[in-house]
DNA sequence: CAGCTGACGCCAT
DNA sequence: TATGGCGCCAGCT
């Protein structure tokens, strides 16, 4: 487990209940905004004793992660779910609005 | 050391 | 708004 992965960590298990943020804005707090591709792997990595809100973390979309592997729809169901039980909504068309769950940290450049 | 993979982002159409 | 294609980078064989 690298560096990179335990940062992603931190920052996923820091997401406020209610909140989310995205692949590409963790990738750049852990140091390297294009490494958003990694950032999904490392939440796959994720071992199974350890709590982590891993369903507040979604693409620039606002949309649940993929996943194509043979859960399928399972786990995004279940991340659909778990969010909307923190009171996030998600429009018709699957998707949740980013302005407003998405968490701001270094965010708001100084004027 | 050289590929390969993946819970992604961005731009063009 | 919806797809498709290409780029990207950390970890693993």
């Amino acid at each position: 487990m690298g560096d990179f992965f335990k940062k992603v960590h931190s920052i996923v298990c820091g997401i406020p209940f209610g909140a989310v943020m995205t692949y590409g804005q963790i990738a750049g707090i852990a140091g390297n905004p294009r490494a958003s591709r990694a950032v999904g792997y490392a939440l796959r990595a994720t071992p199974e004793g350890v709590e982590l809100p891993w369903h507040r973390v979604v693409n620039s979309k606002g949309e649940v992660s993929m996943r194509r592997s043979f859960s399928g729809d399972d786990d995004r169901i279940l991340q659909r779910v778990l969010l909307e039980s923190e009171g996030v909504v998600f429009s018709e068309s699957g998707r949740i609005d980013l302005k407003k769950y998405r968490v701001r940290f270094l965010e708001h450049p100084a004027p």
